[in-house]
DNA sequence: TCTGGGGTCCTAGGACCC
DNA sequence: TCTGGGGTCCTAGGACCC
């Protein structure tokens, strides 16, 4: 049977590793764009119960954080990757799952050869005490047929209290599971599609899974079709897992506004380096770069503007200065006077295997700058993953002269 | 004042080939 | 009544996920 293992609150769990003092009282973690105008991104149980929900900007429930003494930590991604790593681990050397896949930061999927629903349900049970005394997360665990039913007995592990925290579907029990599922619930069956299956008059999962398959084919397409199949007890999804990502992004909402293109530049020059230096993390060079710019959809008052422009490279690259210098012509080209910026985001995007790049025949002389600027990327990378990230940089960038990050005032930043 | 930041896969249609 | 029959590659955009 597949199994499902989703980490309970996962941003908060791991924020309360290092603040144990703060357990039983109500928490949030949001992310922070300088000017207290982020979003709530996770929430602990005490939090919902004071009517916190994902999602919500805080300016809008202040009220309710200052009433209910809620503390707002900011976001540590690299925390929550972390965290997310030694989870992976655990359950790895544990040799209990088969096909152990991450799914997204806080989900994990695997299969056990093991089709008695109680046996199964025991094994959950060890999976979930290893996790909590090796890492300190608690986590929910779901087991059924496929994937998207596994998914859902995590659901239900996590929605009804008296399967703490474990729910096996097994065969026999799947239709009366589904009846209990409302369409929107279902992992695979978004916003769009349930307006139009609410409108035949289906409500629950099993409703939807009773239809003909002609049916869901026509109207949601294949993927429709393999979530159909799983909920009938049919595997039809995959799920990769661990391989390299195909694309790279990296964009930010800004606290200020603003029209200004050289300010877009920098930001934007920042953004590639972020992402080329993930580029060379993982090993891949990227044939496209993507820049995006959008104004602030929220402020119907103002002219609004978005777009997105593509360079494809003639080689692929990982080189932090040639994306820049790809980042700084998409600019030019999308750039419109007279608009009040709000975001903007850097993709890089047909990404290929750093060791078998293909070279232009026609310009010898590329690989010898290629070959020093691979050397110039390697030793910036070393300086800042030694001294912090953005202690060597380019000029363009810009000096950083955010207080918060520097708060000891030592560490002046060195210009190329 | 203040409204994340990432990802994947699929489809439709156009341009081009024989 | 009848208007070939296949292909490939590319792109933009939609839908879904966390």
């Amino acid at each position: 049977m597949y199994i499902h293992i989703d980490c309970n609150n996962f941003f908060v769990s791991c924020e309360l590793l290092s603040r144990p003092q703060l357990l039983g009282t109500p928490v949030v973690v949001a992310n922070d764009n300088g000017n207290n105008g982020g979003i709530i991104l996770a929430l602990n149980k005490e939090a919902k119960v004071v009517g916190l929900k994902r999602g919500n900007p805080l300016f809008q429930v202040s009220n309710v954080i200052a009433e209910h003494q809620v503390t707002v930590i900011e976001a540590h991604h690299r925390l929550y990757h972390e965290v997310s790593h030694r989870i992976m681990e655990a359950v790895r050397r544990s040799e209990m799952v088969l096909g152990f896949v991450q799914y997204s930061v806080d989900e994990f999927f695997g299969e056990m050869p093991e089709n008695d629903p109680e046996q199964l349900r025991g094994y959950l049970q060890q999976l979930k005490e290893l996790i909590a005394r090796e890492t300190g997360i608690p986590v929910s665990c779901g087991g059924g047929e496929t994937y998207t039913l596994a998914k859902t007995g995590t659901w239900f592990a996590k929605h009804y209290p008296r399967y703490d925290g474990i729910c096996v579907i097994p065969a026999a029990k799947r239709d009366k599971a589904l009846s209990l599922v409302a369409v929107k619930d279902v992992w695979g069956i978004g916003r769009r599609s349930i307006p139009v299956i609410e409108q035949k008059g289906l409500r629950t999962a099993l409703d939807y899974a009773r239809q003909p398959e002609a049916w869901v084919h026509r109207l949601f397409g294949v993927t429709g079709v393999r979530t159909w199949k799983e909920l009938n007890g049919t595997p039809a999804i995959t799920i990769a897992g661990n391989k390299r990502q195909q694309s790279i992004m990296y964009s930010r909402t800004f606290a200020q506004m603003t029209d200004s293109k050289s300010v877009l530049l920098r930001d934007l020059t920042n953004y590639a380096t972020t992402a080329s230096r993930r580029l060379r993390e993982q090993r891949s060079h990227c044939q496209a770069v993507s820049v995006f710019l959008a104004t602030n959809r929220h402020r119907t008052d103002l002219p609004q503007y978005n777009n997105t422009q593509t360079l494809r490279l003639r080689i692929a690259t990982d080189d932090t200065m040639q994306i820049i210098e790809a980042v700084r012509y998409l600019l030019n080209q999308l750039f419109r006077d007279g608009y009040q910026y709000k975001q903007a985001g850097v993709i890089l995007s047909e990404l290929q295997n750093a060791d078998g790049v293909q070279l232009d025949l026609f310009a010898p002389d590329q690989a010898q700058k290629a070959a020093r600027h691979k050397r110039l990327m390697q030793a910036m990378d070393t300086i800042n993953n030694r001294f912090g990230s953005n202690q060597l940089h380019f000029a363009v960038q810009g000096t950083n002269e955010n207080p918060a990050d520097d708060p000891a005032g030592f560490m002046r930043p060195h210009t190329i």
